[in-house]
DNA sequence: GTCGATATCGGCATAGCTTG
DNA sequence: CAAGCTATGCCGATATCGAC
């Protein structure tokens, strides 16, 4: 390569000064050492950059053009050397985030709100198609955040985060509306609207049902929880899933929440990252906004003994 | 790791030119 | 003619590279 930043910096700074001693003085060097890279770069370019003339340096056709692409490649190299310092300080990069459920994309933008006024220049990536994977897809390093509930041993670094309730949704005409608690054996002959997720990738199943040695017979798998709600509602069936997620139909009398089993199936959510090297304070400070965010909500959710008794429940 | 050859860069000194 | 400018030869400091 001919030209160097060097090059540029010296064909800006004659140009703005009008000589090279006082473009000396600006860059912090001799007339002499310019006069040096001056004759270096027009021999290399085998082209007159300037016309001395009346003691003035005037830019040739050649210099022109030049200093067109250098003050066009310096601001660019500006611009990079500024993203490389924010990056450096932890104040600028990309996030990349999955969860292991798409109702948990319903409160990450209120988050996301927040999080960006704060750090303006982070990009957050929202991996969609690692939902239902995404621990998988963190050790294939397509991540840089896994919100996730499972709590495998797979040596990754968990942040706890808050903690939700799966309850059973039924309509406030169904039998078990008034019920303190379901039994998990009698979702076996219950008609059951579940999100459409594996049965290998899904919590109820293999953190409760399984192990309890519980097989519903009737379970229909629907995607989104509005749909999974107005069946529900219409008195088809029963639905499960966490509470927050049908908070605002319970609220409104539409639906009852019934706890599922009598202790409840509490799900500790966390943030997972990748054990190697330090974590950017961008990813940590992404990490705390979502554990303050989860905090005040506990105040409104839960009866004063629920509180008591399931401490930093989320929603 | 060390050494020597070579390249590169910038400063010093100075010649030569222009201007007021 | 002094002041201010650029060009240039020379030199030292430093970096780079290859051989041992």
């Amino acid at each position: 390569m001919d030209i160097e930043v060097r090059h540029l910096k010296l064909i800006a700074t004659v140009a703005q000064e009008g000589s090279l001693s006082k473009a000396g003085q600006a860059l912090h060097l001799t007339q002499s050492a310019l006069s040096h890279q001056l004759r270096d770069i027009e021999d290399r370019l085998d082209v007159a950059l300037f016309l001395r003339s009346n003691k003035k340096m005037i830019l040739t056709p050649a210099g022109e053009k030049l200093l067109q692409s250098a003050t066009t490649v310096m601001r660019e190299l500006e611009s990079v050397n500024r993203q490389i310092n924010q990056i450096a300080r932890g104040e600028s990069g990309t996030i990349r985030l999955s969860t292991q459920c798409y109702t948990c994309y319903h409160w990450l933008p209120e988050i996301l709100r927040k999080y960006q006024k704060e750090f303006p220049h982070v990009d957050v990536k929202i991996i969609v198609e690692a939902t239902h994977h995404p621990i998988k897809a963190l050790q294939e390093g397509k991540l840089d955040i896994a919100i996730v509930h499972s709590q495998k041993n797979d040596g990754l670094i968990r942040k706890p985060l808050f903690k939700d309730e799966l309850k059973v949704i039924v309509s406030p005409k169904h039998r078990w509306a008034k019920r303190k608690y379901i039994e998990l054996k009698e979702l076996e002959d219950e008609p059951l609207y579940l999100y459409n997720v594996p049965e290998k990738d899904s919590h109820l199943f293999q953190e409760v049902l399984i192990p309890a040695g519980v097989y519903p017979k009737n379970i229909s798998h629907i995607q989104l929880t509005e749909a999974i709600i107005e069946f529900v509602k219409a008195g088809l069936g029963v639905g499960i899933m966490a509470t927050w997620a049908a908070k605002p139909h319970v609220d409104n009398g539409s639906l009852v929440a019934v706890r599922l089993g009598k202790s409840g199936v509490v799900r500790q959510w966390s943030a997972a990252v990748l054990p190697n090297g330090t974590m950017p304070r961008y990813i940590e400070s992404f990490i705390n906004e979502i554990v303050s965010f989860s905090k005040p909500a506990k105040q409104h959710a839960f009866s004063r003994n629920e509180k008591r008794k399931n401490n930093n429940l989320f929603f």
